[in-house]
DNA sequence: ATCCTCGGATCAAACGATTGCTCAACTCAT
DNA sequence: ATGAGTTGAGCAATCGTTTGATCCGAGGAT
């Protein structure tokens, strides 16, 4: 690889010359055509400068890690983009991390904040995963700035949860739907929590009754939605329609309702919280309430850029563009 | 972050003594006494070697990039699980990267490999990207293993595609089914001729004829699949049965099906060639061929460890464990 | 002629870890 | 007692970049 050095012998300057040049540093007090020259070698030895070398003078690395409990999840698809794109706007390259690998003690997390291999985490804990250890864990070691969940003394971004679930709820009654259930995440979720309290709000605004034996909180999962559908849907007086808290899980609701012997939409209506492009392609096509995950990307790296800088703590939503719902074909009039 | 010549300090011994300890040097003439001391100092003040540092003087970072098409889709999950194990096992980072931002000029790649951020490349190419063009382009500047690929002057690493298709076919035919589509890849793509060629071995194997009205070659995207099956469906002998070249595409057959209003597996079987989890969640779940992808993945830094390690270049096919079939519900004996 | 200033460019010291070489002290055989 | 060999440990160079300090000459002001 070509190295600084080389530039400089090349351009007859010295290496701080070359230096300046290729950085841009404005104080440096160097002739134009000195600059030229300089510029010139460079690109024609196809000079990079070395990472390690600059990370080390600079305590800088530009990597920073996104971390989700599943990378491979379709769910993540927008986030990550987001994340991605903001990072490379700012110079930066990101690492994709498991939670899994980053539990606090563990190899990984060791090597990657331990070690200085980035320079900030944006982290959404896994549900269920303890805040305060992870945030004892992190200590001062590293600036993290977390999505859909708050940590002590760290920023963190959020979308609007509530809003997102009130739209889906507007959606069925305005169908006409008035026993309408929710298939919830764990009570240990706080999006879980979000979107209940959404729910909650539209029936409340509707003037429907708020009925506890409509909700269930049993996760984020495929096997969760299914099981809430089972409960559920065998009430005495079974719901009309679903709101499920996700589309892992409302894949789930899906296959529990065939397998009852019930039709999407005609027997149930189905709506989604929080799109992915997998519900293009179940059967039938899931109805979702779209959020803005991909400007959540963008923007938890830019609160990651704060925090890297020194900046204060701060907590962010996501406001725009808002939950929108995008109508397939899992919802319809109640059946009479 | 405490450094090597703190961890010196508080034992008392000079930092390349601490180095050589803590490296575990076993050229290094040191007493137990003194190894023991430093490495309490170490315990005792959290030291964790600074990656850069290091990093600039052993000119490695301990860091591969997985680079992938498409990061989030399902068809990954086995391969980067497998990659991520390997590499943890042989103490090395592994960074994900799209393949989109990876392309020879761009941005990404000059950051990754001409930075030198990682030590070498795991790189799956995109269906239809010029092999030449990037073997110029990685030219000798980072060792490269491609999976299911192979460039000139690079190791590669397959799964056995034709033997997949062929359990495929075997399978139908073993349920009774005489006219079998096979809506494939691009042909451009290697993998998707070695599961053409599997599926035409299968059929002359059992004495069926090859119908190339039977096979189309549109790609792995969900609407391949779909406009496969619209063109496959409506010849004037249709088949029975589809091999679909992979997960997403059948989800596009099993939609168009659906849509022509055929049922599956009463009016078509399907049977998908390269296992996801999505396929477990689709309706009906989809009869696959689970191929090697974990070991794919492990393999594939095996042979990366290798390359960078200096050796000669090699191609690998990943035969163990064997493609198997993996019978859910999309598959039935023919109708009448 | 002297003192300043300023433009143009170089020197040299970091950053943190690794490693070849040197050095002191001690043991042991001659 | 002298030299060789061994053991335990430190010195200092090095990796590639950045950057504060320094140096040199030319021109301007006094």
């Amino acid at each position: 690889m070509a190295k600084l050095s080389d530039v400089a012998a090349r351009a007859g300057v010295s290496v701080s010359a070359a230096s300046r040049v290729l950085s841009g540093d404005p104080a440096a007090r160097l002739s134009e055509e000195t600059r030229e020259r300089v510029r010139q070698a460079a690109l024609e030895i196809g000079y990079q400068p070395n990472f390690a070398g600059r990370a080390l003078k600079l305590a800088r690395t530009d990597v920073i890690a996104l971390v989700v409990p599943d990378v491979t999840n379709a769910l993540f698809t927008e986030l990550t983009r987001g994340v991605e794109d903001e990072a490379v706007a700012r110079g930066c390259v990101m690492l994709l991390a498991r939670s899994e690998d980053m539990q606090p003690g563990g190899e990984m997390f060791g090597r990657l904040v331990g070690e200085g291999r980035v320079d900030g985490l944006v982290l959404q804990p896994r549900d269920g995963a303890d805040p305060k250890a992870l945030a004892a864990a992190l200590g001062k070691r590293s600036p993290v700035v977390t999505i859909h969940q708050a940590l002590p003394d760290a920023s963190s971004v959020v979308v609007p949860d509530a809003l997102a679930a009130r739209r889906a709820v507007e959606h069925l009654i305005a169908l006409g739907h008035e026993r309408i259930g929710f298939a919830g995440g764990l009570t240990s979720s706080p999006t879980a929590q979000r979107r209940a309290e959404g729910y909650r709000e539209a029936l409340r605004a509707a003037g429907l009754p708020y009925d506890p034996a409509l909700v269930t909180w049993r996760g984020y999962q495929e096997a969760d939605g299914r099981a809430a559908a089972a409960e559920l849907l065998t009430r005495r007086e079974p719901p009309s329609a679903l709101i499920a808290a996700n589309v892992n899980a409302a894949v789930g609701v899906l296959a529990q309702s065939r397998a009852q012997g019930l039709a999407v939409p005609e027997d149930l209506s189905v709506v989604a919280v929080h799109d992915a492009w997998t519900a293009e392609h179940t059967w039938p096509p899931l109805t979702c309430v779209r959020l803005p995950l991909y400007e959540l990307g963008r923007t938890a790296v830019e609160a990651l850029a704060n925090a890297i800088a020194g900046g204060p703590v701060a907590h962010r939503s996501v406001d725009s563009p808002g939950p929108v719902l995008v109508e397939r074909s899992s919802t319809a009039r109640p059946h009479r």
